[in-house]
DNA sequence: TCAATTTCTTGATTTCGATCAATCCGCGGT
DNA sequence: ACCGCGGATTGATCGAAATCAAGAAATTGA
């Protein structure tokens, strides 16, 4: 154990100090000591959208919490039929603890910035600070919850409810409309209608009519392809089926 | 601390002596001393098919070990559609370590037996054992696995695929053929045709006709409506997709 | 600025699985 | 044994989404 010393604020990594996920994400389970060594063994990057961060069936060697952007990680079938089984949105930490048994593919979305450490320096980390675990286990169960309600999603819905709910959840995630008497929301599709359809296990043009139906319904407006304005919170809720 | 003291196998509380959790389970992580202490708080049960465990929203005071049987866990819209969002197998251990939120219903889907204790006495032994805590992640992230491995089913295959997908994983786990060369396998459903029919996102007619086809091609035999032989495992998962 | 290319939309047709509708089978009870 | 009932199978028809097929719109690059 290192002696116990005065710690300022001013001692918080620079890199830290205005980073999201200093406070809710992973690294908030650490006091200035952990995190500063940490954050010598970390460092920030920007990827382009379409920038493929794990490999399927790659080794893992690093874990990131993701800064701004969208994340999508991905799993394909042997003859290319393609899932998207998750999305990681800021502050999302995200990679492998431990085992990398099920072959996934992490992708940039857009266009990310990533703050990354190499997994032994986590996981040393991990072992001194067991709130850090704690962490770790709720960002799993967080991942947990989303995929089981994305499978009723998958399983269950109709293809316009399917689109009303994808709409819903980037609304919350993006432009984070938690706030229940919030009416409207606007934000930029983190996908393309590929990726759309990926999401929901649908095809191109099918999502592309039913996002021109609830434009033709007045629930929401698109604006050059990628800009959606919903109009109506509460009607688009209504769609998305529940 | 307590004083560490001579632990015989005796005394192993007998209750646990002959339990798969034991091992393989989260209280594979345990000492005999603090085995001990979880012991006297918990219980085992049998429990019926069709018993609920834990309700839609229900506080949850307790976590389980299925030491034998299935449980499934359901979501349903206020519709009344259902899907099922996994499936515990022995020696699983399943409950939700902190937080309730998201709405999730267990019950039995077969006569399941359980070894369970109270969240309150769990939780104080996770703080003290720091490897119950990596157990507790390391389930998570099965389930995590096996829920992501699931959407790929729901989302991308063909209703043949998904009954095909169903057998293997109900053969994997109840008659456990891991080994890559056993070339047959045979168990009874643990779900009914409704139940498959909630699991695969299908109606239970569709479960039906696939289940009659794959017999009608001797990929499998049905006797009793419940109890299945699969002929050729790997022509069965020749049909699963992959 | 203007091709060139990619991404998206819209339309026509087909198909897979849902829905509607009878049976059929297995099982427990009297 | 017989009935009665819930669960399962089978058949006929329908419909939602996939597929096939052009185009239109946006983005890229020279």
């Amino acid at each position: 154990m290192t002696v116990r010393q005065d710690i300022h604020n001013s001692d918080i990594p620079v890199l830290c100090q205005a980073c999201e996920a200093r406070h809710h994400g992973v690294c908030g389970a650490l006091d200035p000591n952990k995190l500063v060594a940490l954050a010598k063994t970390s460092s920030r990057r920007q990827v382009d959208a379409g920038t493929e961060l794990i490999g399927d069936a790659e080794a893992i060697h690093s874990y990131a919490n993701v800064l701004s952007g969208v994340v999508k990680l991905t799993k394909t079938l042997s003859d290319g039929r393609q899932q998207i089984v998750g999305l990681q949105f800021a502050p999302d930490f995200f990679g492998r603890p431990f085992r990398a048994e099920s072959a996934i593919n992490a992708e940039a979305a857009t266009r990310v910035s990533l703050c990354s450490f190499p997994k032994a320096a986590l996981e040393r980390i991990m072992k001194e600070s067991p709130g850090l675990q704690g962490r770790l286990l709720g960002q799993t169960l967080k991942d947990l919850d989303a995929a089981r309600e994305w499978m009723v999603t998958l399983g269950r819905k109709t293809a316009a409810e399917k689109i009303a709910s994808f709409l819903l959840l980037i609304a919350r995630n993006i432009d984070r409309v938690s706030d229940p008497n919030m009416r409207t929301a606007a934000f930029d599709l983190p996908l393309t209608r590929n990726d759309i359809a990926d999401f929901l296990g649908l095809t191109i043009e099918t999502v592309s009519r039913q996002l021109t139906k609830l434009r033709a319904d007045g629930v929401i407006r698109i604006e050059n392809n990628r800009h959606v304005v919903v109009v109506d919170i509460s009607r688009l809720e209504a769609r998305a089926g529940s």
